[in-house]
DNA sequence: AGCCATTGTGCAAGTTGTTGCAATTGCAAT
DNA sequence: ATTGCAATTGCAACAACTTGCACAATGGCT
């Protein structure tokens, strides 16, 4: 129940205020094992505290955001979910088929981060990418469409 | 006046119609130089038809990107803004702090694209990616920001 | 030309997320 | 304890985009 003295501090530290409301969404993002969307906080936090407004926690979230403590990601579900940044650095494939996404290492993107600083001097901010494309089990399915489609010129 | 024929053409070979107002909306996104945003497409229409309904603008958007004949990307301005595909790829880095948005090779993002499909036999769709960071001008601004909240611990 | 199935459009309502504003809260100096 | 002030909240309105539905347009078949 005592919120985890880390993150609810590191807001105080930057002369922000650690409001119940906040307590209660920073609790419910901890304690979610996975990614979790707006609307399922703001569901959870009701359930403590039935007048949360749903600006509240979307306002909370950007917060959190701008102080890099979490981390948004679309995976193509029509809204975006957030995670603790804190749980370690990783990022996402999602099938545009068959809506399946899979967790990819960091790692892959470092070579492209230095060459955007080195060539650009911009510092990208590679925190929680989602990348969209057809999975291994859907290429074969997309391409069997798409001749079938250059079929239809001279059949049916 | 008369609809470029490859993009017009190829909507039709996949047994779609080519109604007047996509013949109108591909006009626009064609005779356009840069980046153009659903609303900027939906008034310039308008200006010759002016019933169009801003869900067909949206409707005939999302067919194109469908058959990879545009991209969209979000440049950190609240809205997605279109692009003819085959005006060439490249992707941009738009800086969080002062909104610049550059340009840069797609070149950069081919060895990610090929390890993912060789790791993980991902197909990635690179079409049009908008990179957020900080640009050369700003890194500097914002970690004097940093500094500056730290020192509100002892200082003040 | 007339009929039918399919595709596309307009309209209104819905969804996700943001914002202006007035009221509340927290904090610190008196 | 009271006051002053900035941060935060709830609420309602708004913005971007999507969707269900009824009607209109199209294209194929006869
Ligand atoms: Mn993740
Ligand atoms: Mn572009
Ligand atoms: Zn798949
Ligand atoms: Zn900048």
């Amino acid at each position: 129940m005592a919120t985890h003295p880390t993150i609810g501090e590191s807001l105080r530290q930057e002369g922000y205020r650690l409001t119940p409301q906040r307590m209660m969404i920073l609790a419910i993002i901890r304690d979610s094992s996975d990614h979790i969307s707006a609307e399922e906080i703001h569901q959870k936090v009701r359930q403590q505290y039935p007048f949360v407004n749903i600006s509240t926690v979307y306002r909370t979230l950007n917060l959190l955001k701008k102080l890099r403590l979490i981390s948004e990601t679309d995976l193509g579900e029509g809204y975006v979910r957030y995670e603790l940044l804190e749980r370690g650095r990783h990022h996402h494939l999602v099938c545009r088929r068959c809506g399946e996404s899979f967790a990819f290492e960091h790692e892959l993107l470092r070579p492209l981060q230095l060459r955007l600083l080195k060539e650009y001097g911009f510092t990208a901010d590679v925190d929680h990418f989602a990348i969209f494309g057809l999975c291994q089990r859907c290429r074969p399915a997309e391409e069997m469409n798409d001749v079938r489609k250059e079929g239809q010129h001279g059949a049916a």
